[in-house]
DNA sequence: TTTTGAGTTGTTCGA
DNA sequence: GTCGAACAACTCAAA
């Protein structure tokens, strides 16, 4: 008699190193069977954008390879995961089925069916939680609300026991003898797609390619993070964001590579490197926080948090956000920050803001309005990220900037891109404009855009609105709220 | 229960 | 150029 297999379900847990169900399931030295089952219907009304499925496409093959150099392979499936995972086990034999939580509200639910459906036909389910540093509901406060707001979040989590130590990459797996006789079936991830080809310019979507990520980062960044973090004409971040969505690596590994002593950082520290250090604990801190806001209110992912921005004098403008999409608004500062994602399935965090805020006030288009290109678009797209993100923005969110706040894209260009490399590079039309103009070609008097080739209105836009009155117009639109209130 | 202190990332205006 | 104040109060979290 042979021994019966455990399937191992890969999720957002793409990786080989510090992967709990890979780790307990070899433990019980019985053949494993790793499964990835493409069901986008499970994913309720946001399944994976084009980005994400370029993404997961290369993922997945890297994964294969991996499993293969440790002796072992990976069984992909199209289908509902629930019917796909028992058929497999009754090809397989299998008497247990290991998986990594996932916290997506939609996922979260189809998982519950699935381990009622597995449970029921006999086999064994054992789950960790593999992508979060504090499981989901794990940090509340005193009276044991979930936190609205980050820092007292963030320092309840500080104050918990240091995240344990990565488990480590297995080199060898037990072999599951019969792989030849069980079907893989091919998931169609890249269908009626054209410019999703050049995002490997840019990327390797590889575990080993996000540890070579994190290394360049804390080996040539994280002590200036404090600083160069709002440089986007510099490679000064991480860059993990989409490897830690895919599960390619994991937020323990993170603290532990950028955090070697076990005591968390103190934030009141003025050294730079301490600082730095506690600032980018604080991003993979913000991702926690994302989480648990859309585990407690789901329905933050369509609606505002804060009520009475349901009646928000949104404008829905067609021509408007075409032009925020393609990077033709004028404003260039926004326009280079558009073109990086189109061209790259990614934008630098401070861009981010900067577009958003023009999006949702110079515009008056709905947050959500942005939040579904950049799902689209985002090698990183996150149901929980991208949620908090726009909702921060638009000011309608937990702990948002307050809807007043309005970013000026012209200082906001002058400030964090002073010598416009990051402008140059992405609106190569304005390239030869000189510093004093190029946040802002409209005031730039006739000879000077001459000189440098740019004809506003033909190959470099107007602005699409005037920033004052823009400001303005965002701002009485916002009094519409208040005085209901 | 009440009170108190605090809160990611800004901009504009006027001295 | 640089600085502080105003923006506009409000909600959250803990004592």
């Amino acid at each position: 008699m042979t021994e019966r297999p455990i399937i191992l379900w890969f999720r957002n847990d793409l990786r080989l190193a510090d992967n709990p169900a890979l780790h307990f399931a070899k433990q019980r030295k019985t053949p494993l069977v790793p499964l990835y089952v493409w069901s986008p219907e499970e994913y309720g009304d946001w399944p994976p954008g084009a980005a994400s499925r370029w993404w997961l496409h290369q993922a997945l093959r890297s994964l294969r390879d991996d499993l293969r150099g440790c002796g072992s392979d990976l069984i992909t499936r199209v289908g509902p995961s629930g019917k796909t995972i028992l058929d497999l086990a009754s090809q397989t034999n299998a008497s247990a089925v290991f998986f990594n939580r996932c916290f997506q509200p939609a996922l979260r639910e189809r998982d519950e069916h699935v381990t009622r459906q597995l449970v029921d036909a006999g086999l064994e389910v054992q789950t960790y939680n593999g992508s979060l540093l504090f499981d989901v509901g794990d940090v509340r406060t005193g009276a044991g609300h979930p936190y609205k707001v980050f820092t007292p979040f963030w320092r309840a989590c500080l104050a918990k026991p240091v995240p344990p130590q990565p488990l480590p990459k297995p080199r060898k797996l037990p072999e599951f003898p019969s792989f030849r006789a069980v079907a893989s079936h091919e998931p169609d991830l890249l269908a009626n797609m054209s410019w999703e080809n050049k995002l490997a310019d840019h990327w390797i979507p590889t575990e080993s390619g996000a540890h070579a990520n994190l290394r360049e980062f804390t080996q040539h960044a994280l002590a200036e993070y404090h600083t160069g973090r709002d440089l986007p004409a510099e490679r000064k971040t991480s860059r993990l964001s989409p490897y830690l969505h895919f599960g390619q690596i994991s937020p323990r590994q993170v603290w532990h590579a950028v955090s070697p002593h076990e005591h968390p950082p103190t934030p009141k520290s003025d050294e730079t490197p301490a600082k730095s250090l506690y600032q980018y604990l604080a991003e993979i801190g913000w991702r926690e926080f994302a989480y648990n806001l859309l585990h407690f209110f789901p329905e933050t992912r369509n609606q505002p948090l804060r009520p009475e921005f349901a009646d928000f004098p949104w404008e829905r403008n067609a021509a408007a956000l075409e032009r925020w999409q393609r990077g033709m608004t004028g404003y260039p500062m926004v326009d280079a920050g558009m073109r990086e994602l189109y061209a790259t399935g990614w934008m630098h965090n401070r861009v981010r803001m900067i577009v958003a805020s023009f999006l949702v006030k110079h515009l008056l288009i709905p947050w959500q309005d942005g939040a579904a290109w950049f799902w689209d678009t985002l090698v990183d797209a996150d149901l929980a990220s991208n949620t908090l993100g726009w909702q921060w923005t638009a000011g309608c969110g937990a702990d948002a900037a307050p809807f007043f706040r309005i970013f000026n894209p012209i200082t906001q260009g002058t400030k964090f891109d002073p010598t416009g490399g990051y402008v140059r590079r992405w609106c190569p039309e304005l390239a030869e404009l000189p510093e004093k103009w190029l946040h802002q070609p409209w005031e730039a008097p006739a000879n000077v855009l001459g000189a440098a080739g740019v004809i506003l209105g033909e190959n470099y836009p107007d602005p699409i609105v005037d920033h004052p009155e823009a400001r303005k117009r965002a701002l009485d639109a916002y009094q519409t709220i208040k005085k209901q209130n």
